[in-house]
DNA sequence: ATATTAATTGCAATCCATTCGCAATAAGTG
DNA sequence: CACTTATTGCGAATGGATTGCAATTAATAT
């Protein structure tokens, strides 16, 4: 039951309303461990309320994301289109296969040491840090040496 | 005077030609240490052809970006603007200051780590990192205190 | 419960960095 | 110089994200 209230406070404390749209919308990012677009938030939202608009969604995911419920993603080397998960999981960075499009999540404590390392440097203070890194996927990898050879 | 062929040396190795339009944008991010996004290298390579086009620009930069001669980056949370610095500087990371826009540039050895352990642990190869910080430099945290006191 | 008020939504129009189609131009080869 | 084809300039198009506005709805006070 604090469950239930738990945005709503969070809402509140920043005189915001809840809504169903935005209960709707941070439900379908807690429910799934992928990293979603606003494109597909929206179709699976649309699901549970055909009315829901598109717009509603990015504004949605804006206020979700400045009241630290959710992390905006980038993938890859086009960084054209945000992607989304909750904040539930720890500290992860993320890994893109150009093969076969798989994200792969990287957990290591090194980023935040060059962040400890430059504050101690400069006096700088850190508030993000947006680490994406590509290349090839193990199998990925394999499958294209059997191509090459 | 290899200076004068290099990049049409690199470009004729690609099946590509040598141009005024090309020659005079890459030496634009030759001559600046500055990070420019397409429309700072069109401001100031139209100052010395005038009747260059933006397109060009934008093609151009991609084209120098595929030879491995200028480098893309990406600055501050907000992705949607792209950045391009020659590659004569060695491997280094930004710090956007989100107060004075500053960009400070970061050198550390733990990013290229990161990658081969991950690539040690998992078989994967890499091509490619974003690796982009923010927050708020000496300067402006210091201001910030002063306001907030 | 009801009225009140301001936040939020749906919808369409708009933004804006980047890309694209195409005819005209110009680089490289011989 | 002539020929081939890459490149340019120009305008139109793209596409993810934002915005203006009138209608709706959540939260508060009565
Ligand atoms: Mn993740
Ligand atoms: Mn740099
Ligand atoms: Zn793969
Ligand atoms: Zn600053």
């Amino acid at each position: 039951m604090a469950e239930k209230t738990f945005l709503a406070n969070k809402l509140k404390s920043a005189g915001l309303r809840m809504t169903p749209q935005r209960k709707l919308i941070l439900s379908i990012l807690d429910e799934t461990s992928d990293h979603l677009d606003a494109e597909e938030v929206y179709r699976r939202a649309k699901k549970l309320n055909s009315k829901l608009n598109i717009a509603t969604v990015y504004r949605t995911l804006n206020v979700l994301k400045e009241m630290d419920l959710i992390e905006q993603r980038y993938f890859a080397r086009d960084h054209g289109v945000e992607y989304y998960e909750t904040v539930t999981k720890g500290e992860h960075y993320h890994f893109t296969c150009l093969g076969c499009r798989k994200i792969i999540e990287v957990e290591t404590p090194k980023i935040k040491q060059v962040q400890a390392e430059f504050a101690a440097l400069t006096g700088a203070q850190f508030t993000h840090a947006c680490v994406c890194f590509e290349g090839y996927c193990a199998d990925c990898v394999d499958s294209e040496e059997s191509f090459t050879l």
